[in-house]
This record gives structure tokens, sequence and C-alpha cells, in this order.
RNA sequence: GCGCCCGUAGCUCAGUUGGAUAGAGCGCCGGACUUCGAAUCCGUAGGCCGCAGGUUCGAAUCCUGCCGGGCGUACCA
């Protein structure tokens, strides 16, 4: 609608220019946009603002000439007009909304995609949690936008895959398996003091206790160095299980879990520290080889090569983006927690250094979590065995609620996740309202069966009955779903989606309570039927799209 | 100190990449089920968009400087 708008105001200009009323045949760039105010009509185009330096004439003026010269037989405008400093306001044909409802039908579950990803390959790594213990409400925040920035960039297009990365090498996963060797000590009767830096955590205990009965005492007597690596290796990989658990009942599952030991195995790591040396890009300080990450912009340049011989964790991370890339990856994005936005700026300069653009590179930077119960926080610390599990939550408020309400702020935003709320099945919970639409539907429809009305057939006449305000208003929202879908996909922002879900919603539990829809005159309440239905449809695409489930009976 | 992010209704937050008179939800108060699901709806009230400048036809949005908050600032990950 909106581009047939535009496309209407050009070849207007251009007429006019034809015939002398304007003075130049350029087109700046301008925007059509719904108006916030039925005053204003449907659409507003900023055209004549913009064209205003190039022309040399006043706005109006400009304004008043394209007018003259818009040319579509009257078969989508009834009216415009012209307003405040400019604006040209387009007041539509209510007839020409009545063709939304079947492109949405036509398209069904389709609607709302595009291909503005022109097919590249984009992949998102989300959640990547260190295997040293069950994942927590942060995470599932993560895990939420993860996942639904991947549903919405395929439905856009791209061809998205999801991946894992596993940090299962270095000093965490050393700290791992020390916590849980010293409680296997510990439950071999052996006493031994706990330090502070190891894991606190009842599950560290669990593992211990599990390496035991498979184990035995033998561990008691084996070099230490290798009990706590065999412990390490035993525990990290009971806790990925767990995790990959967790996940699949969060409803997320990856295309692809990467080790990062592998980096180190496939010699990727000192490959390409090689090459970053070749090029110069590499230095030794103070016994440790630095990376010259300022050359691209960092404040400081950073160590891959420690004093002691052992690679940073940035090292094996230069390598794991370059590695992406050889498996043809036009674009990376990666979904962080915000706290590591400290390392944004290293990791581009890396990726740069490689060979690549810092555009092909996204970082979405995930605020904070705080747990609340009855508005009363809910202390956690990972180091000291507090926090309550994003599985404990799943239990306790479902998949859905928590899903969604992960996706009702931007990422950038620090989010309140309060348990007591999430529960409530009435009113404040923003979930049922919006997965109510769809049930309620659902049920309008099996009773319409009932009554013999069909829910698809088109009736010509009955759509076009669809004049009153409240069903424009519906019809105007659902065709600014694709849209939406786009602006989501262009700024990776979920949250889009999840508002506009809550304003349809709002507007058909409206609609609803002021309109009968199966009235006894039937034409007109197949039109409405055929309305509602599409209603449901983009319900159930957004919702989709969130990874949120959209219930046909709740 | 420096870097990144954020200051919008009493509270929690949106704001279509610079558009017209800044919007929701919650909370307060009052109403609507004999009718398609009341997990719903309807009605008011609430604002120097942190402060001060700048950019232009036009700023919550862009630039600069303050004030206030969060996070980061390792040869940890």
């Amino acid at each position: 609608m909106k581009h047939k708008i535009k496309t209407l105001i050009q070849l207007a200009a251009l007429k006019a220019y034809e015939q002398g009323e304007l003075r130049s045949s350029t087109i700046l760039p301008f925007s059509v946009e719904e108006t916030k105010t039925d005053a204003h009509g449907d659409f507003a185009a900023n055209f004549a603002m913009t064209a205003a330096s190039v022309q040399k004439m006043a706005p109006r003026k400009i304004a008043e000439t394209v007018i003259k010269y818009l040319d579509d037989n009257g078969v989508l405008i009834a009216k415009t007009e012209i307003a405040g400093p400019g604006f040209i306001n387009f007041f539509i044909q209510p007839t020409a909304w009545h063709s939304i409802p079947d492109i949405i039908h036509t398209a069904d579950r389709q609607y709302g995609a595009s291909d503005i990803g022109r097919n590249q390959k984009v992949q998102v790594e989300f959640v990547s949690a260190n295997p040293t213990g069950p994942l927590h409400v942060g995470h599932g925040r993560g895990a939420a936008v993860g996942d639904s920035v991947a549903n919405i960039l395929s439905f856009s297009g791209y061809q998205v895959e999801k991946e894992y990365y596993i940090n299962d090498s270095g000093r965490q996963i050393n700290t791992l398996g020390k916590s849980v060797f010293l409680r296997y000590l510990a439950s071999q009767g052996e006493k031994n003091d706990f330090p502070d830096d190891c894991y606190k955590g009842d599950y560290i205990k669990d593992l211990a206790a599990e390496i035991g009965l498979r184990e035995g005492d033998r561990l008691t007597s084996v070099e230490e160095q290798e009990a706590i690596a065999l412990c390490a290796r035993q525990a990290a990989a009971k806790i990925i299980a767990g995790i990959r658990q967790d996940l699949r009942a969060f409803g997320i599952s990856f295309d692809n879990w990467f080790s990062e030991q592998s980096l180190y195995d496939s010699g990727k790591v000192n490959a390409v520290l090689k090459d970053f040396r070749k090029k110069g890009l590499i230095y030794a300080k103070d016994g440790a080889l630095w990376f010259k990450t300022t050359a691209f912009g960092d404040e400081k340049d950073r160590v891959v090569v420690r004093k002691n011989g052992l690679t940073t964790y940035f090292a094996s991370d230069i390598a794991y983006h370059l590695d992406k890339f050889e498996r043809g990856f036009d674009r990376l994005i990666d979904v962080w927690g915000a706290d590591h936005h400290g390392y944004c700026a290293r990791l581009t300069a890396s990726v740069e250094a490689s060979g690549h653009k810092r555009d092909q590179f996204n970082v979405i930077l995930v605020k904070l979590v705080n747990l609340l119960r009855d508005g009363e926080p809910v202390a956690m610390s990972t180091r000291a065995g507090e926090f309550v599990t994003l599985q404990e939550v799943i239990n306790e408020v479902g998949q859905d609620a928590a899903r969604f309400l992960f996706l009702t702020r931007h990422y950038d935003s620090p989010l309140d996740f309060d348990l007591e709320l999430a529960k409530q099945q009435t009113n404040n919970n923003p979930v049922y309202y919006v997965q109510y639409v769809h049930a309620r539907i659902a049920s309008i429809a099996s009773k319409a069966r009932k009554l013999g009305l069909k829910l698809t057939d088109r009736d010509n006449l009955a759509i076009s009955r669809l004049t009153t305000g409240e069903e424009i208003r519906i019809i105007k929202l659902l065709a600014r779903f694709p849209e939406v879908v786009q602006h989501s996909a262009e700024t990776m922002a979920p949250h889009r989606i999840t508002f506009y879900l809550m304003e349809l919603a709002a507007t058909f539990h409206s609609y609803y309570n002021k309109h009968r829809v199966l009235v006894d005159d039937a034409a007109l309440a197949c039109g409405r039927l055929y309305l509602i239905a599409a209603v449901k449809i983009v319900i159930r695409n957004g919702l989709a799209l969130l990874g949120v489930s959209a219930p046909e009976r709740m």
C-alpha cells in the first residue's frame, strides 16, 4: 500500500516536471508513513518537504502541484490533503483495504515473510554458556533472543544456522574439574579445604557422587592432574547434556555444537596466530605475545599468548570467528551478555584483521535479568552456587510465558522478571492476552462451523461490508505486519513483534466486545469470519517467530 | 580516570532510523456477562521526553557539554 502511494507520487512529480510545473526531475529520498491520528488520513508523505531544497519552492506549493498530477482513477485514494508544513495526507478508499485479508489467506503461513535477506548465509551464535554449571535465567533471555532473531531472519529470506560454542578448554574447565575432584575426595572421606575460586553449587557434589559411583576410590591414588582432567571431562560432558536438555525444554535446538578444543586439535588457533604474525599484527612484549587490535580501533592491544606459553581465550575466539567465515557465512551474529561488551572491540578487530568487513559481524548485547519474586529480588551468583536455574523457571511459569516475557523488552534494556507475575494466568500477563485471541477465534470458528458457516469461503459481497472503523483498524494493522517483521529483522529486535502482537490483540479484543461476529446476516458473518481468521493467521505467525505456541484452546 | 549502554506518565516500558497534538500496560476510581470464551472490554486522570546549548522547514530521536544510573576496564572466560 505504502509502496503504491510512493510510486504514484514519483510519477506525479515527473509528470509535473514535464509540464514545467516543477523545476527539477531529481527525486530525493522521502517517506510514506502511517499516520498517528485518523484526522491525518491513512498515510502521510513528506515528499514536498524533502524536495523543497532541490525544487527551490515552498513545500506546500510543491505538494499542491504533485496532487494536481496524482493519477489513480480513485481506485486507491479517496481524498488527499495538504497539512502542516507540507505533508500530503492520503485517505484510502475503504474498499481498497479489502484486498488485505485475501493476501493474508493466500500467503497463510508465509504471510510476513520476505526476501530482504537475499538468501545470504547468516550464523547466529547464542547461549554458549560455559559448561561449568546449569543454565540460569540470564541464559534464558539470551536463548529467547537468539532463537527469535534466528526465526525472524530466516523468515526474512536469510539462510540461518544456529550454533552453540562450547568452551571446553582452558582455565574454567580446569576449575570445574578441580571443584568436582575435591568434592569427590571429600566423599571418599578425605578432608580438604575447598578454595574460594572453586564452584560451590550442590550440582558439583552431585557430579562428584556420580564419578564416585563410576570410579570408586580409584582416583584417590592417581596423579592429581590426571584425576582433575578426568573429572573435568566427565563433568563437562554431563553438564552439556543437561544444557541440551534444558534448551530442548525451552523449545530451542541448535544446528551445530562447536567445540573450542577442536580449534586447538585442528591447529587453527596456531594457524591464525602465525598468519597475523606474518602480517605484522603480532609483537612480543613483557614475555607475552600481543595482537595489535589498536590498529583496528580497539583502545589497547591484547594478549594472545601468555608469558606461561598458554593461549588466551581471545586467541581461540579469533580462530573461531575466522572459522565461521571459512564455513561460508556472509554475516555473523553473536548474542552475548552485556557484561562482555568490553570484548566487542577486540573481536571486531580480529574480524577485520582476517580480511572481513566489520559490519559482517554483529554483537547483540543482551542486558541483565533481575529475577524477582513478588517484587523482591532473588539473589544469584554462579560461584556461590546460589541461582535459580532456567529449568526451575520453565517448570514454574511454563515455556510460553518465559519466552514471551523475555521478549517484552528491547534486549538493550535490563529486564525485571517476576516469577509470581509470570505465573499469573489472569490479568497482568501479556502472553495469555495474546494467546487468548488465538483461542477465542478458534472457538468462534468452531461455533461457526456448527452453524454451517465456512471460515474461508470468500464472499465478495460480505468482505465489502467490513466498513466499521474497528474493522478497518484491524485490517490496517494486519497490513503492517510484514513491515514490522522486516524492521525487526533489520534491527535484530524481536520485541517489535511482541509489541505488535499486543497491539493487535488489544485491537481484536476491543472489536470483539463491540461487534458480534456471528450475526444473523450470514453474508456479513462470513465476511467477519474471514477477517478474524486473518487475525488468527497473523497472531500465529507472529508468535511462531517468538517461539511461543498459538493454542486452539486454553 | 577512560570506554560502552541508558535517563520518556506514580511504576515498568514502547516510540515506525528526523515528522504533525509523545503512546501502551500496571496501579487508582467508576461501569459492562440471559447473547460468538469476562484470561475480555469501556470510561476519565496523569508529561519542561534528565539539564543546557547546537544542527534545520521540523528533534524524545542527530552533535557538544554537564548531571544522574548500569556495566566494563586481566597475561580470567
